[in-house]
DNA sequence: TTGTAGGCGTTATCAT
DNA sequence: ATGATAACGCCTACAA
């Protein structure tokens, strides 16, 4: 109840006329304290208002129970109408609250802010680290990696890395889609591309070229526009392929949004969607399914990849000595109105 | 460069052959250090790869150096389609990184996360805490206050609290509005409020029944329709106010999303806007600007607001015994084609 | 079951 | 300018 000084086990020892080892036991919860001795405690803690100082904790345990997501990205574009962020923080943030452990949320966007958040993790205020949306070839989690940190990655990182990741299976994500997209007959089959530095930009473009080639079509580069993920790119890469030369009756998105973005386009151009122009898109995010008319898309399991995230992580941190596993989910062709 | 055991001070004094004390000094940059000494220390710091433990660190100086943002929220409200978080993050990312502090970014959607981030606080894992988008009458802000915390809130919190906090003047920001709505010769003026358990949903009703009430127009209760600040909610209240009687000729939202969430509903019902109904809204959010037709809007100066929020908080830590002293800003109407 | 005592890695106050 | 040395608050063998 006092304002400045806050109490310590000592403290706490003296009021209830016991040792700080006790004490300790009992703000623990081990068993071995006797009912009285624990119930005496517990009131000295109650009227003391005590709470344990994590940083003389964690001097001795070497813990901190919290663990940290880094997005190297800035605010604005975490903040984006993408639902992916909050999918990602969702499920990591219900499988840390079941293990007790808090999140610590970092975004990392500027090189400065990029440094800050190594020497967060290196100076030990969280006990594990996940990375989210990698750009490039980040060393961070490699850093971290080889201080001894265990870290894990969503979405494969780029060029090699001795962090383990959990991420969808981009390749079969898109084949699916052009597979379908042939299926109905559609010969010209272009792509917006997500961005090249992040492999989930790579492996679905990657992914395109092989699906498109093993149709037996043509891989015309015409065909191809190259956006960040978001609506307006989307519309931008849909502007510049309809500019490039015929228009394709086929369209495969590297995201919902940048599929959204092209619908507006294809329909400014008069364009019908499917008849004119089929459409699939990637992630089955809410607005794939508001669309008009409603998006075909590759469902990913966001939520459920975030959670093998943590228990991934948390698993490492339990036992760091474990080889380095990485899991890839399998994707999911969800066929609605736009093909 | 090895894995495990990160270096201490003491294996960085013995390697070069100084005392720990030494080390300490030339770590935390004192002057009085000669260069050659300085140097082998650097030298050594390099070698071994040495991090300080920031639980060591804090254990003596009290600090952490970094500074907690607690949003009151659920991931998935926080990364809504609403632009004012990013802002918020964005001014308070700047100063803290100009103050070298890290920003904890902390969410507390559910009861118990709202417990941990309590505990984490009052754990000393941070130098002070922020807060933002609070509801209702959150007693965490004054719990932390009473134990000594340097705390801010972002918003007038609701009820009696000892917390400062930064707000934008909502009465004054309302006023303006209908002054402008009535100079138009708007007399039936609807609103759409925001959240009741919010000061900012509060204060922008209640502004906005004075100011009818000062033009000599009468305060109907169906002109009143609530939302909780989002697109869905807005076009939910402009349904309603409409089921309920003659159509408004103007209209205040407590914030932009509303209003476009209304825009849109009068567009369905064949009132044009501004002709039939002249709408209002508040934030001055990009969504207005890109609103058809572009929003009139209440200007609130947010990522200054947050600037704001966090120079007074680093003052409060620095000085935590100067008198506490909350800021109001003015805000601005922005005048466009929808009044 | 309970208490004693040592140590976790720093910083800071003294001497020197 | 540099080096002992005492905290900082807690956990955890080990002893009793």
């Amino acid at each position: 109840m006092v304002t400045r000084e806050r109490p310590t086990l000592e403290a706490v020892a003296r009021r209830a006329g016991v040792s700080r080892a006790t004490v300790s036991r009992v703000v623990n919860g081990s068993t071995s304290v006797a009912a009285a001795i624990r119930e005496a405690v517990n009131r000295a803690v109650e009227e003391l208002g005590y709470v344990p100082n994590q940083a003389a904790r964690s001097l001795v345990t070497q813990r901190t129970e919290s663990i940290a997501l880094i997005l190297p990205e800035t605010a604005s574009r975490v903040f984006s109408d993408d639902l992916f962020f909050p999918a990602i923080i969702r499920g990591v943030g219900a499988e840390l609250e079941a293990a007790d452990k808090q999140l610590v949320l970092m975004m990392a966007g500027s090189a400065a802010s990029h440094d800050r958040v190594e020497r967060y993790a290196v100076a030990g205020h969280v006990d594990g680290v996940m990375f989210a949306s990698m750009h490039g070839a980040d060393p961070l989690p490699g850093t971290l990696v080889r201080l001894g940190i265990p870290v894990i990655c969503s979405g494969r990182p780029i060029g090699p890395s001795e962090a383990p990741y959990v991420d969808v299976d981009h390749f079969g994500g898109v084949a699916a889609a052009v597979r379908h997209l042939v299926a109905s007959g559609r010969r010209r089959i272009a792509t917006i591309a997500g961005p090249q530095d992040m492999s989930a930009g790579q492996d679905r473009l990657t992914g395109w070229r092989h699906a498109v080639r093993h149709a037996g079509l043509a891989v015309e580069e015409d065909l191809v526009g190259y956006g960040n993920f978001t609506r307006a790119s989307g519309a931008r890469a849909m502007e510049q392929i309809l500019a490039a030369g015929d228009p394709p009756d086929g369209l495969f998105a590297a995201s919902d949004l940048m599929a959204l973005g092209a619908l507006a386009v294809l329909a400014e151009h008069g364009l019908r969607v499917p008849h004119d122009v089929a459409v699939v898109g990637f992630d089955d995010s809410v607005a794939a399914m508001e669309a008009r008319p409603p998006l075909t898309t590759v469902h990913q399991p966001v939520e459920q990849m975030a959670r093998t995230l943590t228990l991934t992580l948390l698993d490492r941190i339990a036992n760091p000595d474990a080889p380095v596993t990485s899991q890839v989910y399998p994707p999911r062709l969800v066929i609605r109105e736009s093909s």
